[in-house]
DNA sequence: GATTTGAGTGAACATCCGTACACCCAAAGA
DNA sequence: TCTTTGGGTGTACGGATGTTCACTCAAATC
């Protein structure tokens, strides 16, 4: 523990640890459940001090969902940052996806739990991103040889299928035993595949 | 009402009634958010009488999944009973998923939100009519002509997709304001044919 | 060094919760 | 006709909930 704290720092520290508590609880209950006593009992402050940082449950619930798409976003960019050859970019966002996956488990159950699960400001914040994902997707599908003479409204179709599968993966990945997790992804992979090669190009798995 | 009421009759309005209302009340929470109180408010009884009915709520929502499928499953297996050639059977399938959608949205509404919702034995519950459906939709992807020499692995994926699509549009139909329902139908009906004439042979859509 | 600010405190409130228990009374069964 | 059964009632309970208000006390500002 530190000597001293700015109080800066200390309000941000407290607030992690309410964003942190709440994904916490959230792997047992859903959001609109969520009740404010027993979080802030998890933290380890009284009641009151909750409304120091959130105006409202609501608020908690769009800041976890900002929290839970940053990570995702920065990860997402990256791969798009070092270029790499178009037909390889779906199969690298799907590695990024995998490996956060693992490693950002309590986020990712909060988007797949609360997807359409209650509290309206969250449901429709988390559609909000989502469409944002697909649109970068449109454009990043539209580099793509084989797709280069597609409408944009075809795009779209194709980048909404893509996004629904990796967010219903997602969401049955965070659902499933840890020891059944690896058939489904590569489950994802091979549905990836064939979303994007086609069904007409598509050629039987070997083996 | 009745002048008189049989015994039996009497407790399977009452119950009826507590599904119903349990129907309307999850409209604005979730499952897990759902107070036994409220409940049998709504319905007209005091709170001890529900147990006349179910040992507890979870029960409630077994039976609230149960309720939810049996129409669905209806009319599905009614489409399979007349026998359309199978180029036809995915698209009148989303036909009467569209019908159902439009005149049974509490069930749909429930089964979106529940899916991955919060609440263990109904998320399971639900997942196993899901794999219900997909195992179905694979003998019948099986009989369509163009997916003749595919493995039952391949055809897997593929009902795998379709199940998913199936869901997320349902979700998004249920979360939408009534009238941006007509496009979210015809987009679902589009990528319902992207999926299964498959993106090489996809010809892009007239107009 | 004196003053202001603001994160966290702690008691108190009205309200809702799930469940236990004894009870009622009409339909079903003898 | 008398007895049993069982859906529904009413009260009462201990506990949890969200929000209020006046407070402390260290960091920030002057």
């Amino acid at each position: 523990m530190a000597a001293t704290e700015s109080r800066q720092e200390r309000k941000d520290r407290t607030r992690r640890s309410i964003l942190d508590a709440a994904l916490d609880l959230l792997a047992h209950t859903s959001f609109s459940a969520l009740s404010l006593r027993q979080l802030t009992r998890e933290v380890g402050i009284v009641p009151t001090a909750f409304y120091r940082h959130f105006a409202s449950l609501d608020e908690l619930g769009l800041a976890l969902v900002d929290d839970s798409f940053a990570s995702l976003r920065d990860v997402l960019n990256a791969v798009r940052r070092d270029n790499p050859p178009p037909e390889e970019l779906i199969d690298r966002s799907v590695d990024v996806l995998v490996e956060s996956l693992a490693d950002d488990l309590p986020h990712f159950r909060f988007i797949a739990r609360e997807r359409y699960g209650g509290v309206a400001p969250v449901c429709e914040a988390i559609g909000r991103e989502l469409d944002l994902f697909e649109r970068e997707l449109v454009t990043d599908l539209a580099r793509m040889p084989e797709l280069a003479a597609w409408g944009a409204r075809d795009l779209a179709l194709l980048a909404g299928l893509f996004v629904n599968l990796m967010v219903s993966a997602a969401a049955e990945f965070v659902a499933a035993e840890p020891e059944s997790r690896g058939p489904l992804i590569t489950r994802l992979r091979h549905q990836a595949r064939m979303l994007v090669v086609g069904a007409a190009g598509w050629s039987p798995l070997p083996r």
